[in-house]
This record gives structure tokens, C-alpha cells and sequence, in this order.
DNA sequence: CTCTATACGGAACAACGTTCCGTTTAACAA
DNA sequence: TTGTTAAACGGAACGTTGTTCCGTATAGAG
């Protein structure tokens, strides 16, 4: 074994296994459910349920890891916005990308509040890697003066999270139109090159007159 | 048969199994889960389960029902407690009541949004008792000059739901403080007896002595 | 190449939701 | 009361699931 001491030797047809495991039970989920039977991730990745369990010894384990896998792509999809665009538009993008996440993750953020143990690190990770992107992205925009400066990410993430749940309304585009105000809200007093209409879809004048935190 | 154009005739063993199961499968839901299995709640129903699938074909329709019977106790606690007490107490009362519902049914709300069919009239049913409830607690209060006019009871139940869901804080306790500061909020500029200190915090310090920890 | 720790596939097991059917019984008529 | 019957009953049996087990295959070191 010519490894590094410190980290254990992974046969590489393994490691190509959980890869490969990770990203079809992502779209087994996204197509069948969370509740998809373990049989159908496995065949439809080509390897045995054995497999499966010797990765992720419970159901649970996989999904988290699913989870974990697609808050990191979106919590980079920050990263290269911001090399691609202008702080205000990176932004608007990155909050839609944000939306997209929300909104397919919904079944996943059912199964976390149920009690699974190995779910519990999952609310903690979203927070770590999704507070310091957006907070990037948010202070890039305040320094170009695109936004006001007194915005915070949490409550932001809170915020989008709370308008994408159905019990607020079930209508994604309704939620996408919503975020869009929310995010043209940021742009209001602005310090930056005065400009009062901003947003590309603004086209409603409906301000939630309260923010209240359904669900 | 001889039974009524417009009622079937129920087997009185029958109408007895059904209000049992309902019974024993708050109480089963509440210690062991909504997951719980069919076989428990039958054993200690002392039914078989087939009693349990004539009356409800599926297991969401006993979660279905069991949801249902539950928040008919609660709302209908509503009318108890404005018979029994002042309108101000009866509403801090009933809240705090709403907040144990909440509480209690954190599980079963989360089964809610899992898409199956027998959950989607549940929202609606939801609504139509505890928006009247509340409604007519709120405006005994009005009308007593205990609180403020401008309180509605969609964006209260909504608040309150809020406050108690695990996103928001995990303390049921902390929540219990939480909503009474929200009632003590109506309070300010009630037309009755004028209370201009702002503290919200008065010794509303009804503290759950009850010994039960959930979660 | 040989060797072996590691990873593999899928049959086997346990527990679940649900169905089925022979048996029991409540309700009514006589 | 007794007889009759539709309704309701219990629980074995069925199909599907999560999970375990183990004989087999193979990546990687020497």
C-alpha cells in the first residue's frame, strides 16, 4: 500500500460505485420519490442492493448523502455565478438557482423533519454552506452599490425556503415571481448607480404585506 | 334490511370498533410514531386488521381520521373555553391549547406533505375549523375591549404554526413564550381597559407543568 | 504472474401494508 | 324466543420492502 498513512486505501471500482450511486439515486428520487425502493436504485446504477450497503448502511445514509451532494452543487453554483456575471446578476441568478433547489428538494425536506438520526447534521450543513455563499455574493453586490447593505442571509434563506413551501402556495412560478420581489426589495435605496427599475421580471407591484414563516 | 333512505344502518359493534381505533391510534401515533405498524394499533385495539381495513381502506385514512379527530377537539375546546372563562383568558387559553395540538401533530403534519391523496382535503379541513374557532374568540375580546380589532385569525394560526416548528426554534417551551408574547401583542391598543406599558412580558408566565417532554 | 484484502451480486430473511376468506354475530321478522 | 341473513369479524396468507449474509470476483501490491 504506497497510501498516505492517514487515509485509507479505496479501490477505485468502489469509489466509482458511490459516485455513480450518489448521482442515480438522485434522479430515482427526483422521478420516483424519496420513498423509491432500494431494488430500483440499484439496478438502475447497474450494481447489486449489496452494494448500496456496504456504502450506506441505511436507506437514510443515502439520502442524506444525495442531499449533501446537491446543497454543495448549488452552494457552487455561487461561486461560479459570481466569475460569470455582474454582483447584481449573480445574485438574481444564484436566488433562482436557490429556488430550483428549494423546489426540488421539497420531498427530501419532508423526510428530514422525521426523526432520522442521520438526518440530524443535514439542517446544520445546509446553514454552513449556504450562509457564506450567499453572504459572498450579497457583499460583492452592497460593494458595487447594487443592493441596500442591511440585508442578511439567513433571513433571506429562510425567507425564499418559507414562499417555495406549498403551504404558502403551491405554484413554483408564483414562488419564482415572489423571490424576485423579494430580491428587487434588496435593490430598494441602494447606494450605487440610481436605478429605479431594475428586476427583468418586474412586472407586479404586490408586496407581501407581512412576512409571516409558514411551515 | 330496513334501514333509512338517507342513513345506512351501522352495526353497533361496528360504530364501537371505529371510535376505538381512532382512540388507540392517537394514542399508538403519539408514543411510537406515525409509522407505527398496522399490527400494533390492531393488538392493542384488540381487533384484528381486517377490522381495521374494512372501515379504513388504507393506513393514511386511519392517520386521515385520527388528524381529523384531533383537530375537531381542538377547535371544539374553542367553544368550551369561551362558555367557561372571560373572552381574553378563553383566547390565551385556547392558544396555548393550539400550540400542543401543533406540537402533538408535528409528526403527522410532516406525513401531510408526502402527496398522498388521503391527506389533501386535510389543509382544507384544517381551515374551515380553525379559522371560525379563532375567529369567534377573537371577536369576543374585540367586543370586550381586550384586544385590538385588527387581528386576523388565518395569519395568527399561521404565526403560531410557525413559531412551533423545529426550523424555527426546537423548544416547545420557548414556543409557549413565543405565542403568548404574539397574544400579549394584541393586546396593545385594545380599546378596553388601557394599558399603556409596553412590557410584553408580563407574568404571563404559564409554565408547562405538565410532565410531558416531547421529542 | 500470484496472492489476498476488498468489493461485488443477489438469494435469503424479517417486517411491513394489504387482501382474502371461513367464521362469528348483531339486528330484524315471526 | 328462535331462525335467518347481511354485516362484521379475526388472522393466515400474499406481495413488497429494507436489510443481512456469504460465496464469488477482482483490484492492486509484490
Amino acid at each position: 500500500m504506497s497510501e498516505r498513512s492517514s487515509e485509507r486505501t479505496v479501490r477505485a471500482d468502489a469509489q466509482r460505485n458511490i459516485e455513480t450511486l450518489v448521482r442515480t439515486a438522485r434522479d430515482v428520487f427526483a422521478t420516483s420519490g424519496v420513498e423509491a425502493p432500494m431494488r430500483e436504485i440499484a439496478e438502475k446504477a447497474g450494481v447489486g442492493v449489496g452494494t448500496i450497503y456496504r456504502n450506506f448502511p441505511q436507506r437514510s445514509d443515502l439520502i442524506a448523502a444525495v442531499f449533501r451532494s446537491e446543497v454543495d452543487a448549488c452552494a457552487d453554483a455561487a461561486t461560479s455565478l459570481a466569475e460569470a456575471f455582474p454582483p447584481g446578476e449573480a445574485l438574481d441568478r444564484w436566488m433562482q438557482r436557490y429556488v430550483d433547489f428549494i423546489v426540488a428538494k421539497r420531498g427530501l425536506a419532508a423526510a428530514l423533519h422525521s426523526g432520522d438520526p442521520a438526518f440530524e447534521a443535514l439542517p446544520a450543513y445546509f446553514d454552513s454552506r449556504f450562509e457564506p455563499a450567499l453572504q459572498r455574493l450579497l457583499d460583492a453586490a452592497v460593494t458595487a452599490g447594487e443592493i441596500r447593505p442591511d440585508a442578511n442571509p439567513y433571513d433571506l434563506l429562510r425567507a425564499v425556503a418559507s414562499l417555495c413551501m406549498p403551504s404558502s402556495n403551491g405554484d413554483p412560478s408564483a414562488a419564482r415571481r415572489l423571490v424576485a420581489l423579494l430580491v428587487d426589495g434588496l435593490r430598494y435605496r441602494a447606494s450605487g448607480p440610481q436605478d429605479t427599475s431594475v428586476s427583468p421580471l418586474h412586472e407586479h407591484d404586490q408586496m407581501p404585506s407581512k412576512s409571516s414563516h409558514p411551515d
